[in-house]
Parts: structure tokens; sequence; C-alpha cells
RNA sequence: GUCCCGUUCGUCUAGAGGCCUAGGACACCGCCCUUUCACGGCGGCAACACGGGUUCGACUCCCGUACGGGACGCCA
């Protein structure tokens, strides 16, 4: 059986490293076994779920090169979700529960206090009809729990091995809320069976939420899924991914730090596996080479100096034709093939050309620190036209004159006419820059 | 507090009792290339958390300690 998986953000913020990462290796897995990928929209939350931040998870995982075959939205379920609803009831799965959230709080405090886990203690289990009807006519609406059994729960996890839960450890979960609408697990594991879904790919945030499903997918006549349950991450400081990463969306990293998106994929795609974290321009070879036995379980550490590092290798390796699209939509419209592999070996991030753009074609601030050598210099500037052979001609001219070689030749030079200590071969830039732009630059007092 | 998971070079990891004087990748350092910086090529530095067992032998198995992560919602 061809494998099926499934993607299920909840549309209540951005999309951040976390839950890309997690989208990004189910879409690896789906694509190496030639799987398919369902988006699902986990929209239960009337309160929190917003359509633009739907939007943004599509928009952010197109951009990331993340393509789905099939779309849903949980909020469009909810006749299905009640059908199973009453299903679960007529069998006495589900009871109901006439606890207010603040006797829960209390009631989990006292048993901390005790130094007990705080499960819950199914004191609504033992309700009378009477006293129901009395909660009823006292106002009280139920929540509804399902009944766990008190059995061992084992499954074999694509990532953990074999992974044993005990049911008694584990608190009831409330699956309706007191206003009749649905939570997470009950819907969850619904729409896993009714799309299919052959693999459950998330964080190891879930494990014991995956406990408790198993027994629901049971409860419901169906066979569980395979589960793969990731490590999550941590920031480099080793601490909780929260601090800046956790806030720090996809969207930050595309807008404002302007990576490229198989730049994120690329540490994400290994970040805590066996494989080398290397720099990719495609997904392909992530898809080729993916494989969960290769990730261990341990936390890794999440750090963005790698991103930038990577970042650069791809645009350092990028073809002209593959930066044409990105390039335009920065507004680098002139920017030709020549221009291109002149500075990319020199820029970290797209936009950083236009750094180099505006030192070909001005105004920038030369440095001079050495106005005699300069001026010397300038005296022996070649006349146009000029080709990439000028600066060899001119340098040497230079070197024969002044007796100067290697660093004391040109960093003055490059400083002069760039303003910077660093940048493309000058070969190449020279003829960019232009004799008109360069005789002024070599002028000391003016800033040109 | 209780339960679960983890702990090998700075980082991601290989390692399933003798193959380990612990391998790779990235970072770092050095050298080379380039009559400059960067890019690139080559090389080097660098780790088994700690304490007890088990064994002829332990990075590998067991127990404990420490540290880190996760879970314990009418969130997902």
């Amino acid at each position: 059986m061809s494998v099926k998986v499934r993607f299920a953000p909840s549309p209540t913020g951005m999309l951040h490293i976390g839950n890309v990462r997690t989208a990004l290796i189910t879409w690896l897995f789906a694509r190496n076994e030639g799987g398919s990928y369902l988006l699902r929209i986990d929209d239960t939350d009337k309160e929190r779920s917003k359509k633009e931040y739907e939007l943004a998870i599509e928009d952010a995982l197109v951009w990331l090169g993340l393509d789905w075959d099939e779309k849903a939205n949980q909020s469009d379920r909810m006749d299905r979700y009640r059908t199973v609803i009453e299903q679960l009831k007529a069998d006495g799965r589900l009871y109901a529960c006439y606890e207010t959230s603040d006797e829960l709080n209390l009631k989990r405090k006292s048993l901390l206090g005790r130094g007990k886990p705080p499960i819950y203690d199914r004191a609504s289990l033992d309700l009378t009809d009477e006293q129901k009807q009395a909660y009823e006519t006292e106002g009280r609406k139920p929540h509804w729990r399902f009944k766990l059994n008190h059995t061992p729960i084992i499954w074999n996890d694509r990532v953990r091995g074999e992974v044993k839960f005990e049911g008694a450890l584990l608190s009831d979960p409330v699956l309706i809320r007191e206003d009749g609408s649905p939570l997470y697990h009950l819907c969850s594991v619904i729409d896993d069976i009714d799309f299919e879904i052959t693999d459950v790919v998330r964080g190891e945030d879930h494990v014991s939420n995956t406990a408790m499903h198993v027994q629901m997918f049971e409860a419901l006549g169906a066979k569980a899924p395979g589960f793969a349950h990731l490590p999550l991450i941590s920031d480099a400081e080793g601490g909780k991914l929260s601090k800046r990463l956790g806030s720090m969306s996809i969207k930050d990293l595309r807008d404002d730090e302007n990576l490229e998106p198989t730049a994120i994929a690329s540490l994400l795609a290994r970040l805590g596996s066996s494989d080398p974290i290397e720099a990719f321009s495609t997904l392909q070879p992530l898809v080729d080479s993916f494989d969960f036995s290769k990730f261990s379980r341990g936390t890794p550490k999440f750090d963005t100096d790698e991103l930038f590092r990577l970042n650069s290798k791809i645009l350092h390796d990028m073809s002209y034709e593959q930066a044409l699209v990105s390039l335009r939509k920065i507004g680098l419209n002139d920017v030709d093939e020549t221009f291109w592999n002149a500075v990319r070996p020199n820029i970290e991030r797209l936009r950083d050309v236009k750094n180099w753009w505006e030192v070909a074609n001005g105004p920038v601030s030369p440095t001079i620190e050495e106005p005699d050598y300069i001026s010397e210099a300038l005296d022996l500037l070649p006349a146009e036209p000029w080709d990439s052979e000028t600066w060899k001609n001119w340098t040497a001219a230079i070197k024969d004159k002044t007796g100067r070689k290697g660093k004391e030749l040109f960093m003055p030079l490059r400083q002069a006419l760039t303003g910077m200590n660093h940048g493309p071969e000058l070969d190449v830039l020279l003829p960019l820059i232009g004799y008109a732009q360069t005789q002024k630059r070599l002028h000391k007092d003016e800033a040109a």
C-alpha cells in the first residue's frame, strides 16, 4: 500500500521553524515513498483560527516547494464529527463530566501538591442520572471525556522504536467541549481514518497523545496508522526553541532575512540525522536520501549561523537562470549574467547584489588612505575602451612605477574604487564601474 | 512533583562487547591557489557527562547520580 501522510497545522499564527521542519520531513517521507501529502487545516478552534493565517501557511509551503496533493479543512467536517460522537456515546466510550475549568485546575494543583501526577480522577464516571440531572437544572452543561482502557499501549515508532504507554497513567481526554464543539484529538483521529492516512509524522510533544489516539482508533473500529515522532529542536544555546526562534516565523526568514527556501530546507531536512548537512539548491537530493532511520532521538540544536552559511553557499553556486526571477523580484532588472557571475561569490543574501550594483554604478564613498599612491595610479589609468584585460594592464603599470606588489598594490585600489576591503574580482568589476566613475573615485577630494 | 526520552569533537552525528590509538560532515586553525579580500583546493586541532557494577575485555550491557528535552489543558 502506498504511503499517505498529512501535515496538519492550526491556522493560529505564522508557521515557525519547528512547524516547517515537520511539514518538510513529512513531505520528504511522502515523496521518497512515492506517496501522497494531505494539507489538513486544523481549524476547530474558532476563537484562534484565522483565514489569513491559513493563506500565509499555504503561501509559505509553496515558497518552500512543498506541494500537496489534497487539502481539507476540519471546519468543513463538523457534521461528520457529530455523527462519530453519537456513535461513541452509544458505545459508552464517552462520558459526561460536569466539573468547571476552575474545579479541574484545583484538582490538578492538589494532586501535584501531593507529589502525584495530575491525572483526571474520573469522578464524573460515577455520577448517577439524578446527579447529572441536578447539574443540568443548575444550568451546567457537560463536556465529554473518552474513557481509556487501562491497558498497556504499544506501537512501533519509525523514529523511537517500540514505544510503551500505560493507559492508567493517562487522563481520559476531553473530546467535546461544554459548548458541544469537538476537540483536536477527536477530529484528528477521525480525519486520519477518513482520509486513509497511513503514517502520522509529528513532533515528540505528541507521543502521549498518540497513546490516547491509538485507543481511539480502536474504539472507532479502525487500524491505527504508523507513527513517527521526531525529537523537537532547540536553539543554539540548547534552551527551548521558543526564546527567539519560536517567534522566528518563516515569513521573517523569507522577508527580513532574505533567505533562500532551499537553505532552510537543507538544514531542517538533515538536522538531527546522520546525513551531513549540505547546501542543496533543490529538494530532490533531500527526497532521495530521506530515511527515518537516520534520525536520532536526541534534541538537536538549531543554529541560525548555519542557516546563513548554507544560504551563502547556495547563492555562490546559483546559476544566472536560477537567480533571475528573484533578482527581478527585488527590482534588479538590469543585472546581467556577467554581473551576476562577478558578484555571486561575494554575497550572503540575494539582496546583497544591490550593494554591488551600487558599487558598480555609483555613487560610493571611496576610502583613500594613501592619496599619493592613488594619485599615481590615476595618472596611469588606461584610456577607454576597457575590457577584462584593463585591470591587469593597469595594475602592471602601477607595479612597474611604484614597485609595490601584493596586498600593498591592490588593497588601496580596491578601497578607493569600492569603499570596501573585500569584494568581487576587480578585473571583472573595473569595466563595470567604467572609466568615468573610476576617475572620479580616485580623486580623493570628490566623493563620487 | 510523576512519567517518558536523551547525553560521543564547538555543532550534527557514525559506533549495536574486542574492527576504536573512536570515523565523517560543518565550524575553527594552518597551508596552497589567486600578483589583494572573498571563492576554491589540501591538511590539522578536537569528544565517549560522572560513579558503580557485569565481563578476559565496555563508547557499546545493567544500576545510580548529574544535566538537558518532552508530557501531564474544555490548545493543537
